[in-house]
DNA sequence: TAAAATAGGACCAATATAGTTCTATTTAAA
DNA sequence: TTTAAATAGAACTATATTGGTCCTATTTTA
């Protein structure tokens, strides 16, 4: 349905909010507190972008969890792959080769992998930073610029 | 999962054979054995894109459906909102507002919202006749265009 | 040694999607 | 005028995916 999973959008809630603390370890129960979100689903979220090291844990008493880096080198695209199960893609085709009975002569997969490419390109320009804030200038100046000439397909 | 729904690949698959008979009515029987899909399944799909008004239909003996207007002038966006359930947005709470605990002073909500206005800008900007043959130098510039100064993120 | 934490994996329930089927309506042709 | 060929719409079922929960193992501090 065209839809980043709950888990995902759990995820980019989460870092946020661990965005604004770069230094400070936080626990799920903590984390359970703030936000609103029940203890499990915020412990899955957080092993499943731990195994994507977009955030290092430390285990045992007083552990907890903190961003991996920064966060202006997190990006939402890197998020998604985090959190989805399958690769990313618009179609099953575009994702994974060899799924479709037609292949050979289809020539709308080429183009769906394309259109895939761009929409990547998008949601690898936001970072992490830029939701914590209305975003700032410089990455609305790119999206306004990735946007603006809304030329309608070729012209015949 | 980021997919778009198997309903809207099929109808752009079954659209773009029908956009290379401009003038042919089509009827579903006749698709059925062209594409590998059975009848039933393509039926569904060209009712819901008559409904959006992407294909004009003739009823009765002798009916079938045509493209409503030309290939150029039917976006790849307009195919996922016509086979989509739901509206367009990567999240629920960026697609329909009201649905999200939090509200208020979630800031990360309107940064969703930007990025599916650019998301859907992309979606756009492809239409039907691009994805025919081997995308044209003038989309393919465009797109191009917009992936190109792959700036991650705003540094700091 | 006990308590507090994460790691991993398995499991169940709810939801969404895909696909099918049925009935109604329209229109051309016999 | 009747029959057949088509689309329209809606409801239904089965399957797949996702969301959420729970259990056990491991790690580390006090």
């Amino acid at each position: 349905m065209l839809r980043v999973s709950k888990l995902t959008d759990y995820g980019t809630l989460v870092l946020t909010h661990m965005a604004g603390f770069p230094d400070h370890l936080f626990s799920v129960a903590e984390l359970t507190q703030i936000l609103h979100l029940n203890a499990p689903t915020i412990s899955k979220v957080l092993k499943a972008l731990g195994r994507h090291e977009l955030v290092s844990s430390v285990r045992g008493a007083r552990g907890g969890y903190a961003l991996a880096r920064p966060a202006t080198q997190i990006s939402v695209a890197q998020i998604i792959d985090a959190l989805e199960d399958q690769p990313f893609g618009l179609t099953e085709c575009s994702a994974t080769a060899g799924t479709c009975d037609i292949e050979g002569d289809c020539r709308i997969r080429a183009n769906w992998q394309r259109i895939n490419t761009v929409v990547r390109r998008v949601l690898d320009d936001v970072c992490l930073a830029d939701m914590v804030e209305p975003l700032p200038p410089a990455t609305e100046a790119r999206m306004v610029r990735h946007a603006t000439p809304a030329i309608k397909c070729t012209p015949q």
